[in-house]
DNA sequence: CCGTTCCTGGAT
DNA sequence: ATCCAGGAACGG
């Protein structure tokens, strides 16, 4: 579900309600949730420390806390953070909980069951493998023309589609902002990205943080599931050019917005603007 | 490097 | 009943 300007949306509004709490209790309500140690080595790490702040790397959520440990979550397709007024306002899917001071609850919720929860350390290097491995974010300073135009001659084969779904690339992106950065950059998905000219090259590099920071702007797309911790869904559903348009009309030349798979996903995009 | 797979719910 | 979904690890 979530994307890079969903999870920005997040972090600043969880950082806003929840650092400087201490984590009182734990509560995993779905062990598997959990990964590389136990729930109850979880529970008792998160226990009396204190949450320093709240930021994003690419699509991951990290909650730094005292004593140099960070609660990494990656929200996957499902994955919400919100805030119950008490334990009867928690939905069904709930997987994780956290008492808060001040009486505040932090609840985690997850339909699918594909979200990863870890323990990392706050130390420059991760010891993650999905951290360690992680390709620029692009709303960074280490985002730089080179790094794309590179990117794209090491993975010339690699569709360019995918090519900006490779989160050991570019990270942050999924597949609404894909298919929108392809449309103002006005290239063909079906492209290689190895048959990108410069002027293209440099239409990727400039559209991806554009795109991103102005979805931002407008706290993300919901659909369906989305909603920030406060429940508030996004509104950049509406600014949308391409994405879930199918069969309806191009914002910039009328023709029918095409909706084809590419590596198994929907990927939305004018025939006649992206070449 | 591509297809498959994890899981649940909503739309058709 | 069947298909589809915004992510990413995995295996062939």
């Amino acid at each position: 579900m979530p994307e890079l300007p969903e999870v920005e949306t997040i972090c600043r509004s969880l950082d806003k309600c929840v650092s400087g709490k201490t984590i009182l209790n734990t509560e995993v309500l779905y062990q598997p949730l959990i990964k590389k140690t136990t729930p109850d080595d979880f529970t008792h790490t998160c226990k009396n420390k204190t949450i320093i702040g709240v930021k994003r790397i690419g699509k991951a959520i990290c909650i730094s806390l005292s004593g140099n440990y960070t609660i990494i979550v990656q929200l996957k397709m499902t994955g919400k953070f919100y805030l119950p007024e008490n334990k009867q306002e928690t939905t069904k899917h709930t997987r994780l909980l956290f008492t808060l001071s001040e009486e505040i609850l932090l609840a985690f919720d997850d339909i699918r069951k594909f979200a990863c929860v870890y323990l990392d350390t706050n130390k420059k290097i991760s010891n993650l493998h999905y951290l360690q491995t992680l390709g620029v974010d692009p709303l960074t300073s280490d985002y730089t023309l080179e790094v794309i135009t590179k990117a794209l001659k090491r993975f010339s084969k690699k569709n360019i589609k995918s090519f900006l779904l490779d989160q050991h690339i570019v990270c942050g992106i999924g597949n609404i902002y894909a298919s929108e950065i392809l449309f103002h950059a006005k290239i063909d998905p079906k492209r290689t990205a190895g048959s990108l000219n410069q002027k293209e090259a440099k239409a990727i590099f400039k559209y991806i943080p554009k795109i991103l920071k102005e979805a931002i702007k407008h706290k993300g797309t919901t659909f369906s599931d989305y909603r920030d911790v406060d429940g508030n869904k996004g509104n950049y559903l509406h600014k949308l050019s391409v994405y879930q348009r199918e069969n309806q009309k191009c914002i910039d030349c009328l023709s029918e917005i095409e909706n084809i798979k590419i590596g198994g996903r929907s990927s939305f995009f004018c025939p006649k603007c992206q070449k």
